[in-house]
DNA sequence: TCAGCAATGTTGACACCGTCAACTTTGCTG
DNA sequence: CAGCAAAGTTGACGGTGTCAACATTGCTGA
């Protein structure tokens, strides 16, 4: 019988109660996330550990899916908050920078909820639009940044390109920057380095070489 | 009874016999992950097509992560031979090239098996020596295409270089292309561009794009 | 006030899964 | 041909997600 009540006393009454369970479950599901990955979320450890039956959080996720949606889209948001937080300089150029090493440092900080984002397959995007708009919110910032850096640097010349082609390429560059930094970001986050019985300290130290190889791929085109 | 006995009827013994079950095992366990992804692989439905008892695996198969291991290097293995193959031109640099595009159009062609060997957790390396050791070999030939690049570039002042400092910005130019590779590739092989409500098209006939910006950022240091 | 009702939580079941233990069958070998 | 080790089978246990039926709760309108 809802021991939950126990650590989310504010209850009030039923409908209180219910946003209480419900985000009892979500901030559950974050703490075994964060602490054992998400291959070890399950709906019926949620309930355990909130001492309910395990049918209870079917009441507020219709499946393990929707629990899983919701919590991917608490990531993508504060993964979205530290990227905003972290990217304060006027100059363009140096605010890609700060947001390319807060995307570093990110998933070196948190390798389980970068996993939780990018590593596993995440649920039915037609399905949970909410968890599909956390996403694009992030990488807007990635494009809102190139948009600011190439309006600092416009040339009148580009008065002429037309609009749609301008954002595809700019869409490019973003995919470009997004890959290098994601593939850094998830090879650290595995544990390729030792799989591959590489040196253990071959990663450090390399976000910034990465970033200046990002600028130099950046401008080959 | 042994149905895979009449899809493998080559037996003669009991060894073979072993050989077979381990090898039909094996290559169930290929064509599930190549059709549904690792995530729909599980010894008892291996067991069950082969029409065999769910426990007969385990003959074979210590554990489910012995037989994921297994077809872990073997896609490290045709992956690298994929590779291999592709790898043809004298020029070191071209010859780069060639790899780099033979690893995104795998990525592209079997994304489940990309996934495989990428995209998740992987049994513990210290207890499957086998397969880090074909994951090894794949990379060791990016390292190999960039020794060679090295070697054909030479400047006699290089003699000079010590070889393990050497050898770590070797590794750090791997680890940079492997990372824009890798970070391209599981960006095309998950539905980030679904995810994100990007132009579906976005990402098609980058490849050479890639390449270049990969050059630029290479000579950026 | 209180009957009724919808929201919420519980219990039980089913079909999956990995894995351990005990058993039977098989086929080679001394 | 007896014996033995390897291979395969059967059954069980605890774990999972999920459906169905039931119990409880607390608000609401007569």
């Amino acid at each position: 019988m809802a021991t939950y009540l126990i650590e989310y006393p504010q209850r009030v009454g039923c409908m209180a109660k219910l946003r209480d369970l419900k985000e009892a479950c979500v901030l559950e599901a974050l703490a075994i996330v964060a602490s054992d990955g998400v291959e070890k979320l399950s709906l019926r450890e949620v309930a355990r550990r909130l001492g309910v039956s395990h049918q209870a959080p079917y009441r507020h996720f219709a499946s393990r899916d929707h629990l899983l949606a919701e919590i991917v889209s608490r990531a993508f948001r504060s993964f979205a908050d530290v990227l905003t937080e972290a990217t304060r300089d006027d100059d363009p150029q140096i605010a890609l920078a700060e947001m390319g090493i807060a995307y570093l440092d990110y998933a070196r900080r948190e390798p389980l909820a970068y996993r939780l984002m990018f590593g596993t397959l995440l649920p039915d995007v037609q399905t949970h639009p909410a968890m599909m708009a956390e996403a694009r919110h992030a990488f807007d910032l990635l494009l809102n940044a190139l948009a600011k850096r190439k309006k600092a640097r416009a040339m009148p010349t580009d008065v002429f390109a037309r609009g749609s082609d301008e954002d595809l390429a700019m869409m490019r560059d973003a995919i470009f920057i997004w890959s290098t930094l994601h593939g850094f970001a998830s090879i650290q986050a595995s544990s390729a380095v030792e799989t591959l019985g590489l040196p253990a300290n071959l990663m450090d130290n390399m976000f910034e070489e990465l970033l200046t190889r990002i600028r130099g791929g950046f401008e080959a085109t």
